[in-house]
DNA sequence: AATTCATTCCGAAACGTTTCGGATTAGCTT
DNA sequence: AAGCTAATCCGAAACGTTTCGGAATGAATT
């Protein structure tokens, strides 16, 4: 590995004069920047960005934290399409990715801020990381820039990006009124995370409006879970004929519900409608295809990133929330109710 | 940020010994050591790992390099699967992942092995690279360690990892014959694939095993992509009405087939059996759901991480190739031809 | 002829670690 | 009392960069 000094030495020069002209400042002459050029390649030189980083105090790096990487996030994408998104929009502006998953931070016995500061990057996007992590207000107390998907929290050096997910909710059951259903259930995620409360409000907001009762018996609890959502539809729907349509928070638990409904012989959706939220792949190629909420996760990713670096280069006082509209998908589980 | 320094002069001792007490070193007095722990803690210590690789050269990094980290990897989670395999293998031996994406080398001006360099990764893992791009032999000529997923190349410093591909088409085309099929077509990938070739090998195999002609003309190209397949399967199907089998060299383009076989009314799987390969999420959700070769994309990733750090840390000469099983998942493409 | 000024270059310190070689001390052995 | 050993500590160099402050040169201005 050719370094610095390697070159100074071939070109006559010194070290100083060799990292000014590689780096383009103009108090090198034309001719010994060509000459000092020529030699870098010749010499196949890469730069050595640890030595620069740790005199620059900038790592040009941003970590990534995502919760679940492992098989179970393979059936929704969202964790994948929105690092998609993070790359493109990081790479745009020349950071890299570096990745810390949790179940590293277990085995690591690390925090994730400890993590963070020794790897020195310079922000860090949280993915799929619930309310109650016990390690989420670390992060915020440390002084890393941070950006949260999904989790709405602000401060100094944090922001979020996150779909309006109370209206998406609203969209889905209006839908579902729309068509003439009355008695709508929901299937809800966990406690632990921000969107179940933003799409239950939507639900009950919704329903308000349109004069319809809310009850808090026809809120199930499904906590994200294809086989959770199914075991908890399954005695709900066997108990409560009279519930026509269901609006789930996520693409996954209706998948679970449309198995409940199958079992009971429930037909879908002369028998029971139902919508979803995420517009996962999978959604288009249920049977059949599932009327959902989609949500653009690539540009998720996207604009996280994009936040965070515009945090670091700090140089205007940023905006440090984002909301994305969310927009209703129609496919073939949504029909008016029988009678 | 409290550094080596600090812990020092505030514990009155040399860095030496600070750096010799945490790092576990024998020729430290347990209650200095004790000392030291305790100013480390109280100052928040974190060691700046950047420091730290430069002196030692080693970056305990890895570098992930992916082709196409984007929206259109999202149908097949072949990219995500292996990835969480790899994530899992790296922290288990305290390596970190670093992530790379064409884009990001297009965007940079920048050759994969620069990236590498520049970045000081210790090895790198290449996924999703075709056969004819032109930095792969770069990356080999280079000293950087690198293993490389479905690309049979081998050579000091590099190794592969993939999964036993003539089987595993030769299972499929096997499961067919049995039902009693005997004009059997494929739709292959392109050509920049080995597991194209491979693939292709198994079934003109078990076709000439099995004392059925080999026909070129019934060999398609699909180029892996959904739509690709789906056109060039249509004519096809409309042109021999006498193919009642298709074996897909993936999935992505089983479901191109299926769409075509749906437009030409063609029933599955009573005018046309179709086996594809990958088992990728969707498969299981299609209608009807999809036989196909499983490949275990998990397993994948974490033993080519697992290759590349026993790599990294070569005591003994380690073999520079893992092979892995397939298995035939029979769901309902399938059936015997009608007549 | 003395002065300013722009251009072009360089020395040395700094970033936060690790590590080699040696130094100091105290306790034992003769 | 001299020598030896083991235990414990430390100074300084090194890793590959960037950058501050200044130095040298020559041309242009007074």
């Amino acid at each position: 590995m050719a370094t610095i000094k390697d070159i100074a030495k071939q070109a006559g020069v010194s070290v100083t004069t060799v990292s000014r002209a590689l780096n383009g400042y103009s108090d090198v002459n034309d001719k010994t920047r060509k000459h000092i050029e020529d030699t870098a390649k010749q010499l196949n030189y890469s730069p050595n960005t640890l030595a620069r980083s740790l005199v620059m105090n900038k790592s040009q790096t941003i970590g990534l934290l995502v919760s679940e990487l492992n098989r179970s996030g393979a059936k929704d994408m969202f964790t994948y399409e929105v690092m998609c998104g993070i790359n493109d929009s990081a790479s745009d502006v020349g950071y890299d990715l570096i990745l810390f998953s949790t179940n590293s931070v277990k085995q690591k016995q690390k925090s994730y801020t400890q993590l963070c500061r020794e790897r020195q990057v310079e922000g860090v996007i949280m993915q799929g990381i619930k309310m109650d992590d016990p390690y989420i207000q670390e992060v915020i107390d440390s002084n890393i820039p941070c950006v949260f998907v999904d989790v709405e929290v602000e401060g100094k050096d944090v922001g979020f990006v996150t779909t309006d997910n109370v209206f998406g909710a609203q969209m889905a059951v209006k839908h579902l009124i729309n068509l003439g259903h009355t008695e709508i259930a929901m299937m809800n995620g966990h406690d632990q995370a921000h969107v179940s409360a933003k799409r239950r409000k939507g639900y009950e907001r919704e329903l308000t409006d349109a004069g319809l009762h809310v009850r808090d018996e026809f809120v199930l609890n499904g906590d994200f879970l294809e086989p959770m959502a199914e075991s908890a539809a399954y005695p709900f729907l066997k108990a409560h004929p009279e519930v026509t349509a269901i609006f789930c928070a996520s693409d996954l638990m209706a998948l679970g519900v449309m198995k409940a409904a199958k079992r009971l012989e429930l037909k879908i959706p002369e028998d029971l409608s139902i919508v979803g939220f995420d517009d996962i792949v999978l959604s288009e190629y249920t049977n059949p295809p599932l009327t959902t909420v989609s949500q653009d996760k690539y540009q998720m990713g996207y604009e996280a990133a994009k936040l965070l670096t515009s945090m670091l280069k700090n140089d205007v006082p940023v905006q440090k929330k984002a909301t994305l509209d969310n927009r209703l998908i129609v496919r073939e589980t949504t029909a008016p109710p029988k009678h």
